[in-house]
DNA sequence: GGCAGAATTCAACGTTTGTAGAGTTCAACG
DNA sequence: CGTTGAACTCTACAAACGTTGAATTCTGCC
């Protein structure tokens, strides 16, 4: 009964993609403060909407977060449409690196991305996430589509390797901004990097004898 | 004139390195948590003191970041006494591998770099400390010691793309605990990655046209 | 032996955080 | 046209944060 200042709260006019604005600044969010610097009202305030509307809608922090951390695109079909253009292994490792450098151009990849790396440098379960999306999604895909050298373990080995050349590139260039990386054009940095991507993945390496047989 | 439940208060007896707790336990924190995520009160409480008496020493938060991250080891030195073993420039990569591998290992070096990289990808300011400190500290050294193939921006260039893939070692192996790279010795890790950073400072690689001549 | 100053703790401040609940306005459907 | 439920805002709380000032106790020097 008490009465309220004016006609402000209640519902809004129009078809509301509220929701969908909320996703969108949390991504933002997240991509430049990480988990725990995004806070819910800074949020809000870039989705132009009150900081309940947010509890509203996705209920905890958490839960926006793993949802606003859904990629908008599927890596395996990314992947597969990229590799699908060289039949043979010639040039795998530059096409490799030239691909995600122009995913992490695309707009929400590119915020999702550096999201996830944000996160979960400083929570452990952001850690887990990306470590498991790493993982399964991307090396997970790349061993399958990809004629990897070897078997089991050293498959595996592999993968993680080409994982330290790549997390590394994306960090470097898009969060610590060194120069030298981070002015690079893609052409650059896919005909520098590629060739090591590339040998890790089919080259000669020195195995340890664990990977013996 | 308000009674004091207990003498409780006060200075200890003993020679106090409670200075040198602070700072340990400050390390700690901040490579567990990074910068924002590590606080003050917790700090306070690992090194078994009072929250009033980091600030009384340290000042700001900020000011104690600074002096928990000023290195155990001078990190030219390191480089140098490394590299000193090789005279020539062959296993270049790989030795330059195992000293970073080797180095993550030790005491307060891990701590310093973990909390340096933790902090960097959350806050603006520690991200500005750890480019500078690899630009600097870290590529300058190198590329003053080691002979780098090339003048001027292409030996930035390639210091550039050994900061890549170091980084991303770090990163993959310290914070994300991906298990193919985590549980690899530091043998394996040096052989397998070696001569991609090898390649990167002194191999043949397509070198973008602006840096012709 | 007294006194200055450093070491240490206590209590409290002003903010900011995530979250909760109750209230208000609109759209859709009967 | 009336009802229902979803969208939306306001106010508030309890917890945690960095920081501060005053009080207390010890050490070291004269």
């Amino acid at each position: 009964m008490t009465a309220r200042p004016a006609g402000r709260s209640g519902r809004r006019a129009g078809d509301s993609k509220t929701s969908e604005a909320i996703l969108e600044a949390a991504r933002g969010q997240f991509a430049e403060h990480g988990y725990n610097g995004a806070t819910i009202r800074a949020i809000a305030a870039r989705a132009q909407v009150d900081p309940a509307l947010v509890h509203h809608f996705y209920g905890t922090k958490e839960a926006l977060f793993a949802a606003a951390m859904r990629l908008p695109v599927v890596p395996s079909e990314v992947l597969s449409a990229a590799l699908a253009s060289k039949p043979g292994d010639r040039g795998l490792g530059e096409l490799i690196v030239r691909t995600a450098l122009t995913l992490w151009e695309t707009d929400g990849v590119r915020e999702t991305f550096l999201g996830l790396l944000r996160s979960a440098v400083t929570s452990e379960d952001a850690a887990i996430m990306l470590r498991e999306f790493v993982a399964e999604s991307i090396l997970g895909t790349l061993v399958r589509i990809v004629d990897v050298r070897g078997t089991g373990a050293e498959v595996e080995y592999r993968a993680g390797m080409v994982a330290t050349q790549m997390v590394g590139l994306g960090l470097t260039r898009l969060v610590l901004g060194l120069p030298a990386v981070a002015q690079a054009s893609v052409d650059e940095l896919a005909a520098t990097i590629g060739p090591s991507v590339e040998r890790y993945l089919t080259g000669e390496i020195k195995l340890p004898d664990r990977f013996a047989g």
